[in-house]
DNA sequence: GAAAGAATGTCAAAGTCTTTACATTCCGGC
DNA sequence: GCCGGAATGTAAAGACTTTGACATTCTTTC
């Protein structure tokens, strides 16, 4: 995320200046199209970004949680947001307004540096997936999402995520989605829950993925 | 692409001291996992970018002419390059040292801020790309491709590429590529050629990519 | 603890894409 | 002008995904 990538007294500096807002379930925190006045900084909860189409469907692209941050693009490049932002469950966010953070930002010219890397690295990571996104089986694509979302740590672990919410981030439907999570309970890397995955061998999971 | 947003001083000062090289038909110019030394910058001709999957097969991300840049993000993120690059025909570039690129760039902080807005715009779009892509139908994604490859003029344009090349683009076959091709002819908004596709009502195959 | 809502499990039909294969058409070089 | 390689056109079988539908299980709320 590109707000951790900035200096640690620039960070304090704009959160102290940000004001804080609280969103509701299901609540639209930001819309496609608005104008770029600020971006926003996790402090509690979970954000999921992505587009509502025209027949209401909604893709997925991420899903945040504490201390990620979202909007800075488009405060970069001046133009309107391209993606919605929905809160998940209740969250706590400070919005950081954009003038101000450009302000700042000038008197810390390493962190634009820092801020030109981060970007560079997000956007690598973006096209390498923008080319392999077809590849691979629904499985090993899911299996993939998974070990992301689990997070670092090697040992059990649980996410707290509907299938429906997995389907949206892959772009397949639930039904798919839970063919293919059956699948990787059947080879015992993962066990479904209600509202829940637990990822039982996340090292084989993630070798699972990249077969 | 990125190496038009810096100051125009700053580019002539980068060509000026650039090594010029030439590339034959299907020769790698760069390869994914490589260190990042500098970025190059098409002259003429035109370069496919891309992954090689493990299996041989090739996806592309995208089709750069003269004018555009690519291999600025690794140099940026000091990260090895995550996409294979491959001449298409000759093709003249000029390899702009990442050293010599960092050091000027010290000296216009201006082109450093448009460099953050460039970047994140591509992001933005690139963002963008991935939630649309991943749905809507086949022919609807080829109609978007070509538009974006037709360019902005509004008349009929011829756009030289192959079957094969579009089919990599899209991340499907031959065969589906052509299917779709072959809808979009039928509805008459574009025409099928060997070795290339004339766009016959560019606004018209924007609107079918929308819908 | 009963009811309502949310989430999951499953099935079958319909549609789409890939794979494989082969025929045809176009273009450059001799 | 002919020939060979490159590119396009097409067909059929098989695999996978969506759609629509319905049953079941879990959780929360009165």
């Amino acid at each position: 995320m590109l707000f951790a990538a900035l200096d640690t007294g620039l960070q304090a500096h704009l959160v102290r200046g940000a004001t804080e807002r609280q969103f509701e379930n299901d609540q639209i925190i930001q819309q496609r199209g608005s104008a770029a006045d600020g971006f926003w900084l996790i402090e509690e909860g979970s954000v999921m970004v992505g587009q509502f189409m025209p027949d209401g469907e909604f893709r997925a692209i991420a899903l945040l949680g504490p201390g990620d941050s979202y909007g800075e693009l488009a405060v970069f490049s001046e133009k309107p947001r391209v993606v919605d932002a929905v809160s998940r469950g209740k969250s706590r966010v400070r919005f950081i307004s954009a003038r101000k953070f450009l302000d700042a930002l000038g008197n810390y010219p390493a962190s634009m540096r820092a801020l030109l890397g981060a970007l560079s690295y997000q956007l690598q990571d973006t096209l390498a997936l923008l080319a392999g996104m077809r590849r691979g089986t629904n499985p090993a694509r899911m299996a993939e999402l998974l070990v992301n979302l689990a997070g670092e740590q090697s040992g059990p672990s649980q996410v707290d995520i509907t299938q429906q919410e997995l389907a949206e981030l892959l772009g397949v439907t639930r039904v798919t989605a839970n063919a293919a999570l059956a699948q990787l309970q059947q080879l015992r890397l993962v066990e479904r829950g209600y509202g829940s995955i637990i990822v039982r061998d996340r090292d084989r999971l993630m070798q699972f993925a990249l077969s």
